[in-house]
DNA sequence: GTGACTTTGTGCGCGTATTCACAAGGGTTA
DNA sequence: TAACCCTTGTGAATACGCGCACAAAGTCAC
């Protein structure tokens, strides 16, 4: 009502739930596929649709930010690609720095899905005399040794941990010590960290067993077959008897 | 008090939480080191710590398969191991089929924590000629028009797609019409699937931006900014007037 | 055998997330 | 200008997950 329309980020202060958080980057690159449709206006139904959810949770989502739809239109595609890229903090390049250049380091290095959404690789880390030195898109490999200075050099503000299980916490430790509060954990490791750092965990193992869970309750469930378990015999007073 | 201790599984059943379930993984790497280094009994309070969660969410979570515990002494490691394997459904093999042989796939193939749990790879799909038959960790690369052959003959009951974006929905289509139901989705895309299909995804993009927006925040926020948005000349109307 | 001690299993209250359903608001057309 | 249609934004109801706190249940020492 107001003629001076309230300033931008009207609720959007502090407090957008997790969840919402974890849905906004699902919701961005369905917007960029609409801008590259040439698509300049979309109803809360058809965005809500391509990132495969409710359409009203994607309308309270988007209502934590302010109110950037029109009623009776929908919303303005590059304006909301706009509002969620700067709330997620994606108008500035983010620089990341990925240690552990084994199989999955080496291919995270060469990913160009990282620099498309603005987070630079700044540094490539191993420990490993062999691999360091080596080139890998574009980019050299360095010592872990050189970690802190690194960090501190090319102000690397997010570390992506590839290396053995083994080596994590410790290399976890490092880069937190030098000042990084963001870590990103391929190491199928709990990682222990202070308060104020995030920690965000890929684990592929998980989610193959979550899958197989499912897979087998549709085959017919653990109950399918009937003998018991064949644990050891100290066992067999929880089978029956 | 009934002598006859009630069959295992007592409230197992059906139903146990979604939640439940992503964490079962977690406890059951926990119980392995455990058993590495030779440990016979934990309590909860030292196995949630080791698995980085709540030691009552743990008992919770447990308790959802079954009174397994012994008051005043713990849970006994090898059997908790045996039953949360049991639970998840891998005290049988599952048979995974990689699709998409690039950078991610070729990381995924060579990778040992797979085989460890009892996923076993035993197909390497992709289009690229130039990939075709070349070996990676001792298996030969296959066509993907042999898909469907592939599947079949082998008994493939998860698929891992690894290809382009933009190749994902395809495939996917296909793995399901051949009879997978449980898909394991690295592509950058929302997978649409039919009733009965467990689709997860793995995304990194997504949670780094997850990552960036928590470490905007710790740096002063959105607001910490003061120019309004650089946009387009007709969205000053947001802004101000 | 008994009592003290330890740890499980869970009832309960709380906060968060999801979904429905609709009034309010803006555009559009005659 | 006014009536109509469409879509947003949100109140309210429901479902779900979390963690406290404690009684029940078992062990262990003596
Ligand atoms: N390869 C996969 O597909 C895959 C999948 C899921 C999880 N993971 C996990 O990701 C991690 C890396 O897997 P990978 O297959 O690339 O293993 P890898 O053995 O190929 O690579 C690990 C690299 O880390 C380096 N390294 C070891 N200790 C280090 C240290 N202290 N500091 C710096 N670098 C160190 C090694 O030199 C090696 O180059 C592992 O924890 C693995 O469990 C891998
Ligand atoms: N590399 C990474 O670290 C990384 C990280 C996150 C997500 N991803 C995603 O994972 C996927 C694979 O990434 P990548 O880096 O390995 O890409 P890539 O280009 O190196 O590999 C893709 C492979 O898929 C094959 N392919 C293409 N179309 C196919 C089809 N229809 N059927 C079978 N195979 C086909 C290509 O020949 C190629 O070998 C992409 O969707 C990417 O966005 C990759």
């Amino acid at each position: 009502m107001t003629p001076r329309q309230n300033r931008n980020r009207d609720r959007a202060d502090r407090g957008i739930p997790e969840a919402t958080v974890a849905r906004l980057p699902v919701y961005l690159r369905a917007l960029h596929g609409l801008q590259d449709r040439g698509v300049a206006t979309v109803s809360s139904e058809e965005l809500a649709t391509a990132a495969g959810v409710n359409s009203a949770k994607l309308r309270k989502d988007l209502s934590h930010l302010g109110s950037y739809g029109t009623r009776g239109v929908g919303y303005e595609v590059e304006y909301l690609v706009y509002q969620i890229s700067r709330e997620l903090g994606l108008t500035q390049d983010w620089v990341v720095a990925i240690i552990g250049v084994g199989n999955l380091g080496r291919a995270l290095a060469g990913y160009g899905g990282f620099a498309s959404r603005g987070f630079r690789v700044a540094g490539l880390l191993d420990a490993d005399d062999a691999i360091v030195g080596e080139e890998i898109s574009g980019m050299a490999v360095e010592h872990i040794d050189r970690l802190e200075e690194v960090i501190a050099e090319r102000s690397v503000s997010i570390a992506v941990i590839a290396t053995p299980a083994g080596a994590a916490q410790g290399v976890c430790d490092r880069v937190v010590a030098a000042g990084v509060t963001s870590v990103l954990n391929f190491a199928p490791v709990v990682l222990s960290v202070p308060d104020g750092v995030d920690v965000r965990k890929v684990d592929l193992s998980i989610e193959l067993q979550i899958l197989a869970f499912h897979e087998q309750r549709k085959a017919g469930g653990p109950d399918g077959y009937g003998d018991g378990p064949p644990g050891p015999a100290h066992y067999v007073e929880a089978v029956d008897a």
